[in-house]
DNA sequence: CTGTTAGCGCTTTCAC
DNA sequence: GTGAAAGCGCTAACAG
């Protein structure tokens, strides 16, 4: 039965009335100058004496004024913050906890020094629907954006951003748009390389693993295993391409389907799925052995480790050094320090050296949707 | 050689001119009605016509406009996201991996049916220097704020953010603000019932290993030890007391420093260091036998865990689980259904029963400084 | 060196 | 149901 005064009824924290806001306006006041005068000492530009400069930030920290980012940024046109975004659901994009940790680690050491604000753009991103992405350049919300997962082959949002002008990466390519600005690896490469090697060896029937099925990574893939076999004039049988899903639990089954087929004598392991027990379960269950009646191309993402401990041999993708040369360049970019877009391509490399060192299936930051 | 014309020498994007930006006013004027209207149609208000909404709406999506989301903010006093920022040093939150991983996952599901946006606070934080980790919420970028890590007792931020009214959660107390709105355990009870414990049988020098110095949580557990040792009359020796950093290579030597005083028959590790390996080899180095000639108390944030396998006791600090029903009343509030600030306190439990099952030591997110 | 003025893109009040 | 006009808090032109 207290007080029932409107001021601490509007306030939604019971206990305090809300603090009186300053504007540059009040300060102006306060100190007896224009507006414009404030402004230009907040942003330590030229044209204000040195005495009243002095005084001017000493009246601002003792009543503990702090612009509006929000007019600023309207204003003069600057945007805000640092943006992460996934431009797909997931289950397709399989962000596992140690990606997001790196990420983050070098998002600090790169923008931390400025002081910036990285913000992810947490759009739920239900499988099928199309999210946009893209919002927090259209919002005007980002000032630099950092695209992390596939991209769709129909992608638009990516346009929208490029002719934003804003500062942006993508960590991957888009048929549809060559120009983007982005930091990938050639998995096209990645695929012939794999593929060619294979068939050099004497396989006609080299099998494919693969995700990402319906994104440009998959397409990619695709593209370098068909021209290696158009290279030998072997038809594509889709029937040795089989598509897995991040989280899935059947990947077993689906070598083992595969591998069936006494037939195929290769496989290439490129589904990123990093999960060696499954395949050579899948691989045991089919009857086969590996290095005997089976020969293994799997791709890492480490340059000392593999996938699978039996493989003859393995493909680096040296994803995460393109990753962070072009978040270098995207600070660049985004202090003016150079132009866009980035174009990062680094090459793959095949490692006959097989590595006794196995890496481990990473755990997905998110339950993917089977 | 190509063409010379100011636009596409303004652009940063060397291959593409920047899209024309669409306002509401334009958007108004295609249409034939006032910004008013389409206000009401981005904002989902009542007051227009189905026909003309659906024009509106048709229009919207075809030129794909988006408002500018700090003018929106800037007239409708609303802020764009959910902060996170941290009050400290990193050499003093030692933010491990696991924590952000686990931090990252809850805010997914608190908030990504909002469809918010997550935004970290970069602010590089100097040990020593002050550094206004609260610049979020007083630029009116954050809607609500989480404040990761301990508070300092001079902190003079957090009764800033208070005062500005809008829904923030630290995962901590501060003495000199006991509204302030925060979820956490009782280190007060938690250093209390630890060290009675040990007082209770028999033991009458009884060391502590504390970390937070000079931060609200090293004050805590100092309080609650003291407040044992008061009971029994006894007092208090400062050389019981070792305070440690995270990070710091010498975590072994301190214990060492400790336990070689023979006198001292109990130790209270509430460290936050998590480094099981390090105060066993510091408890050999001195000559002595968990279980045996020393008893320990060690703390865990895992309820089915234990530090330290010889240990005869352990108590639980249910940190997450405080944080996370904090994080839940934390959306309560940014949403309005219900009101600030949040009080949370959740109570150690000691466990006698000791966990075979041993914790490892955590992995920080950033080297801290030493 | 400092002040005046306009206006960034939006929402809100108040007319009609 | 719709429009006109004011103004959120700031910065940038330009004038003095």
């Amino acid at each position: 039965m207290g007080s029932t005064n409107v001021e601490a009824m509007n306030n939604s924290n019971n206990n305090i009335p809300p603090e009186r806001k300053w504007t540059i306006y009040d300060i102006a006041r306060e100190v007896g100058v224009s507006t414009n005068t404030v402004s230009k000492v907040l942003n330590r530009k030229p044209g204000v004496g040195a005495a009243m400069r002095r005084r001017i930030e000493e009246i601002i920290r003792h009543v503990g004024y702090t612009p509006h980012i929000g007019a600023r940024g309207l204003r003069a046109k600057r945007n805000a913050c640092i943006g992460v975004t996934v431009p797909a659901p997931f289950d397709v994009v399989p962000v596992s906890q140690s990606f997001l940790l790196w990420l983050f680690t070098l998002l600090y050491e790169v923008f931390s020094d400025k002081g910036e604000y990285i913000c992810f753009d947490l759009n739920p991103f239900a499988a099928g629907k199309d999210v946009d992405y893209s919002r927090g350049v259209s919002e005007r919300l980002f000032k630099a954006c950092l695209l992390v997962g596939p991209l769709a082959p129909n992608d638009v949002r990516l346009s929208q951003i490029h002719r934003s002008g804003i500062p942006y990466l993508t960590l991957g390519r888009l048929d549809a748009m060559p120009e983007c600005s982005s930091a990938t690896v050639d998995y096209v490469a990645g695929a012939y390389m794999s593929a060619r090697y294979l068939l050099e060896r004497g396989h006609r029937r080299v099998a494919m693993l693969k995700a990402f099925q319906g994104f440009q990574p998959g397409i990619e893939r695709r593209r370098g295993y068909e021209r290696a076999l158009a290279e030998f004039d072997l038809p594509v049988d889709e029937a040795l391409i089989k598509n897995v899903t991040f989280g899935g639990r059947d990947l077993a089954h689906r070598v083992e389907d595969l591998l069936r087929d006494h037939s195929v004598t290769a496989l290439i392991e490129c589904s990123a799925t990093e999960d060696g027990a499954s395949i050579r379960e899948g691989m045991l269950r089919a009857g086969r052995r590996p290095g005997e009646d089976i020969e293994v191309v799997s791709w890492t993402y480490q340059q000392d480790a593999s996938v699978l401990r039996e493989e003859s041999t393995h493909v680096w993708l040296p994803v995460r050094e393109a990753a962070t040369e072009g978040i270098w360049q995207l600070a660049d970019w985004t202090y003016g320090r150079r132009n866009g877009p980035i174009n990062i391509v680094y090459q793959p490399e095949l490692y006959e050296t097989c590595g006794e060192k196995e890496i481990k299936k990473p755990k997905r930051l998110f339950e993917p949707r089977e």
